[in-house]
DNA sequence: AGGACGCCCTGTTCGC
DNA sequence: TGCGAACAGGGCGTCC
């Protein structure tokens, strides 16, 4: 479920080992997740140019090329990526793939394509045709504040509104919430303004270690609630059993005893 | 405005 | 053992 973190991972990856390459050829089958394009377009457009740069808002990813635009990518809930050295073998369920002149490539993998791949001239541009609100990792304090202010919803569901702030989603809201021990249903009107400053930093800073960690549940501190689910333990803080609550038609993870 | 729900999609898990 | 149902959820659309 690429999420915040795991879409910075994505692009890190991107940066280290893509940028630079030139596209020599594009294998994109016509399937669902090919979006305002087709193949064809999407060979003529990508064909020849370099990788220049990455750039990521919220979860999706644009991979810039030749300055004529750039590659938006989504990951729904079971895409990624991979860089592949000359003949290495493909992972199962590629739905486009680059081939690099040198003989290398880079494939984007997505075996329930519910993700989608696009080709846009502008990234900005999109953005703003989509709504997003601003990233989850660059929004200011008070820029939160001010969005945060005036919806009266549960917390749970606008931290993972995508217009409202772009970046979050399921797992994660799961952990700032468990980390603010306040309970997803909690009603945002019912927030102190020094509570929604706390949540502001808590989601800074459950967004900047996941990254730091590579998105690695496993890799995650002791206390976190990801970590103790990715080993089947219950809460951290005190033991006791994490329950789920469907709320917006999404499974929360939550401590009953800890968070209220 | 916001919430409840359904749809897409398919690999994995569960129950009979 | 084997098969089919249920489940997972990001984004979007619909309805109330």
């Amino acid at each position: 479920m690429p999420e915040l973190p795991d879409v910075e991972v994505f692009r890190q990856y991107v940066e280290e080992n893509s940028i630079g390459c030139k596209v020599a050829a594009v294998h994109a089958p016509l399937t669902g997740i090919l979006k305002d394009t087709s193949p064809q377009a999407l060979g003529r457009s990508l064909g020849g140019l370099e990788l220049t740069a990455t750039r990521r808002h919220g979860k999706y990813l644009a991979i810039f090329a030749g300055g004529k635009g750039c590659l938006v990518l989504h990951f729904g809930m079971t895409g990624f990526l991979q860089h592949l050295q000359k003949k290495q073998q493909e992972p199962q369920h590629v739905r486009l793939r680059l081939d690099f002149q040198d003989g290398q490539a880079l494939v984007y993998d997505c075996s329930r394509k519910l993700g989608s791949v696009r080709w846009q001239r502008s990234f900005p541009a999109f953005l703003q045709r989509k709504g997003l609100g601003p990233d989850a990792l660059e929004a200011s304090q008070h820029e939160f504040f001010s969005l945060m202010h005036k919806r009266k919803g549960s917390v749970k569901t606008a931290l993972m509104r995508q217009q409202v702030l772009a970046g979050i989603g399921n797992v994660y809201s799961d952990e700032i919430l468990f980390k603010a021990r306040m309970h997803p249903r909690t009603r945002l009107a019912q927030l102190a303004s020094e509570s929604l400053q706390k949540l502001h930093s808590i989601m800074h800073t459950v967004l900047q270690t996941a990254i730091d960690k590579g998105a690695a549940p496993e890799q995650f501190p002791r206390s976190w609630l990801l970590r103790a689910m990715s080993e089947d333990k219950g809460c951290p803080i005190c033991g006791g059993e994490i329950v789920r609550e469907n709320i917006g038609g999404r499974n929360a993870h939550l401590c009953p005893m800890c968070q209220n």
